[in-house]
DNA sequence: GTTACTTCCGTAGTTGAATACGGAGTCAAG
DNA sequence: CTTGACTCCGTATTCAACTACGGAAGTAAC
């Protein structure tokens, strides 16, 4: 049973709805051509009109991003919107925490090697050279290849 | 006592020093422009030649990006390079600390907040609504306004 | 009905850290 | 002395997710 009510014109315009929603015009206009969020009609010589659906579609967004979930994952998490395919979306959910699962192991690799550097050079009295300088040079910093790239 | 030895002309190649670091040319050459290292003399008509002074500051750049340091943060430890300035050295590590402790925490937010999800679709027998899709319609996601940029 | 926002639309710029391209010039092997 | 690989150099492109710009048209308040 589709709700077909949810297509109705709605009240608010572009400005609305951002405000609704806490992100900027632009954002709007770019997630509409990326195709993560419908562009309503334009009624005759007139300017769009937005309702409940879209604000409810553009916190579906939001809400995605910041469980860490790329614009591309979220199109992919829209297409199972009507919450019919727990199982697809809980595969694509394992996979995220596996990937922020892996950066906080990353991250606190860095993060021990960085306070025992700090530490250093809190304790350095007396020794000329800068331990975390030195230890720059040397290069035998335990852990990643690459710094987290996000 | 600097050691004048260092800026000798070397024997390497870019491409030599690439793979002796392990980094792309062309990121060599990216560093150059930035000013993160310098570029040699080019012997009448020749080609620029790398020593082992060479090989250290690379390096010295890429265990920085390890450690999660920024190409401009970089720059600045590498103006301390001569170990003479842990107090500054120190005080960059630490405030770096304080980020990667601050992103770990966001990350943690995002991990149990993603666990949960995934073992509440586990858990759906018989609704007919995915939980994960189910929350990300109502939006009310615990933790972070943004998404960790990086 | 004039003023002052908004909207619309396409295109261009931002960030950081590279990577790619193209046309020279140079080097080393055979 | 000719290949083929490498270097040099400037400029352009990449990635993601926006943000900005400019001009025309719509809308709201007075
Ligand atoms: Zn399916
Ligand atoms: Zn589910
Ligand atoms: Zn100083
Ligand atoms: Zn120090």
């Amino acid at each position: 049973m589709k709700r077909q009510a949810d297509r109705v014109a709605g009240t608010m315009t572009i400005g609305g709805l951002a405000k609704a929603v806490g992100v900027n015009v632009e954002t709007i206009r770019y997630y509409q051509r990326r195709g993560l969020l419908p562009e309503p009609e334009r009624p005759a010589g007139s300017i769009r009109r937005y309702g409940t659906a879209d604000v409810a579609r553009l916190t579906f967004v939001k809400t995605g991003q910041r469980l860490g979930f790329s614009l591309d994952e979220i199109t992919e998490l829209l297409r199972l919107e009507d919450g019919t395919h727990c199982q697809e979306a809980s595969t694509l959910a394992e996979h995220k925490l596996r990937d922020v699962r892996g950066k906080i192991a990353s991250l606190q690799r860095i993060e021990r090697t960085l306070a025992h550097l700090v530490h250093a050079c809190h304790e350095q009295e007396g020794s000329i050279t800068c331990p975390l300088i030195a230890s720059l040079h040397e290069g035998l910093i335990s852990g990643e290849q690459q710094p987290p790239r996000n």
